[in-house]
DNA sequence: AAAATATGTGCTGAATAATGGAACAAATGA
DNA sequence: TCATTTGTTCCATTATTCAGCACATATTTT
């Protein structure tokens, strides 16, 4: 059967390599495991033999990503965890965001910033510039203190628990309306976890407002935000409450979107 | 060494299987990567040959790892980061808080819970009794409502950014001292936070006071916490205090060796 | 335009490298 | 005490992976 070799397979698959797919499936059923396993027990789970599972695991263990116990038993170790959490970190969320913050641009016309946490500031990494004639002004690559801007206190709003501590004593004031009593922002976060996205009433910039709703991974951890910063003059009565709706409704679409990447 | 073996070789290391090698290689150079990569860019970086390099993103994709992008570049997929995160969630607690919760348990004679969260609800996953002959006793692989017990309102004080908006509706009351109004376990998060250590007055049980602390991983989530449980009639003055302090700190050392391994 | 240099992908023969089974020592249980 | 079951080593066999080339597209340079 040299020609077809298969009548009924629409599809090409590509032969994989199978020393790595089997190593693959070790790691997989380690990290899968409540505790730790032995070579036999995953020879039989896996189908595999003795030596096989035995040299598969001696690799595994030599690249740091399997660990043996004393008494011959082997579990996964955090270093695949960093592994998986590196694809995270540097997840290009502007590419998954890109979407969304056009939608936002041109339904708002305002200025679109993308953000993620630097300590206790927000980094934008991406911005769509204003369309109107007055404008906000932050440049990519600027930073901004999480306590007051939109993005910042939507992202802090999430990890508000972790973050609590830290915010202490550093609640710095920037105008008459930035929060600086942890009493106050403790209200404003429960405010802000129930509304499910953050508004900023000028608290960085004099007259300027923004506003913001985190991004997350499917279980939940906060990478980053979605933020629209507009100029108070700009504002009629109702836009407010409108944009509002519009960066919760992009952060949620980007959200979506990272689950299936 | 009856003939020679190994002169110059001390230690002899086995030799281990290429392929899971490189294919390992190419998943942690695609997981590190800002971006998407070509299979020329993996190969001169990782010394291999394009054809090599194809052919184990081949395999990588097919098992869901890595993804190609429209324009024939690949990058690591969210399935990484999942196989990762499985080690968290499986680890073993268990045997990394064994000796602290031996600690606590000779310091305080009183019980001694490990927990975990699940949903709204902690479940105990070990559990040292108490030396005490008036006891409380949850058994392991119990559960408790996380609003209410010490270990509970530890993790929920750690994750309540996230955890805010599904307590709302869920703050059923056991005790006269229950927690029910979200206003007020707004104000008990916040002061649990800023303690590091959350306190039970009677909560769950009447009479029965707990005490927990939060255990977390390096980047700072929350894997699980350490409690002490104690009839009221135990407690002399004072003593209070004295296990909350131990409980901070026997979770800050669980937390600490958690780091390493 | 056109040539030149990239790129990713499909073959194929060659041989390396992974494989499975047998054999071993060391625990463990009957 | 013997009988299992464990993890580990070894080795001949061969199936598997590999490198190199060929090819089709892009992209860049001339």
């Amino acid at each position: 059967m040299n020609e077809q070799a298969e009548a009924a397979a629409p599809k090409k698959e590509p032969r994989l390599d199978s020393t790595l797919s089997k190593g693959l499936m070790v790691l997989e059923a380690l990290t899968a495991a409540k505790g730790a396993k032995g070579v036999s027990e995953l020879s039989r789970e896996l189908e595999l033999t003795k030596s096989n599972v035995f040299r598969l695991l001696q690799t595994l263990a030599a690249l740091g990503y399997v660990q043996a116990t004393e008494d011959k038993l082997y579990r996964a170790t955090l270093k695949t965890w960093q592994v998986g959490r590196a694809v995270v970190e540097n997840f290009n969320l502007r590419d998954v965001a890109g979407s969304a913050m056009q939608m936002l641009s041109t339904k708002t016309g305002e200025a679109i910033y993308l953000a993620v946490q630097d300590g206790l500031n927000v980094v934008y990494i991406d911005k769509i510039d204003s369309t109107q004639p007055i404008r906000s002004w932050n440049p990519v690559a600027g930073t901004a203190p999480i306590h007051c801007v939109g993005t910042g206190k939507a992202i802090l709003a999430a990890s508000y628990g972790r973050m609590r501590e830290r915010m202490i004593g550093n609640l710095t004031k920037f105008t008459d309306r930035t929060i600086t009593s942890i009493k106050f922002l403790d209200e404003e976060m429960a405010a802000t976890q129930g509304r499910g996205y953050a508004i900023d009433t000028g608290e960085f910039r004099d007259r300027i407002r923004s506003f913001g709703a985190a991004i997350s991974l499917p279980d939940g951890e906060v990478v980053g935000a979605l933020g629209v910063s507009v100029p108070e003059i700009n504002l009629e009565p109702g836009d407010q409450e409108r944009i509002c709706d519009l960066v919760k409704m992009a952060a949620e679409s980007v959200t979506h979107r990272l689950q299936q990447i």
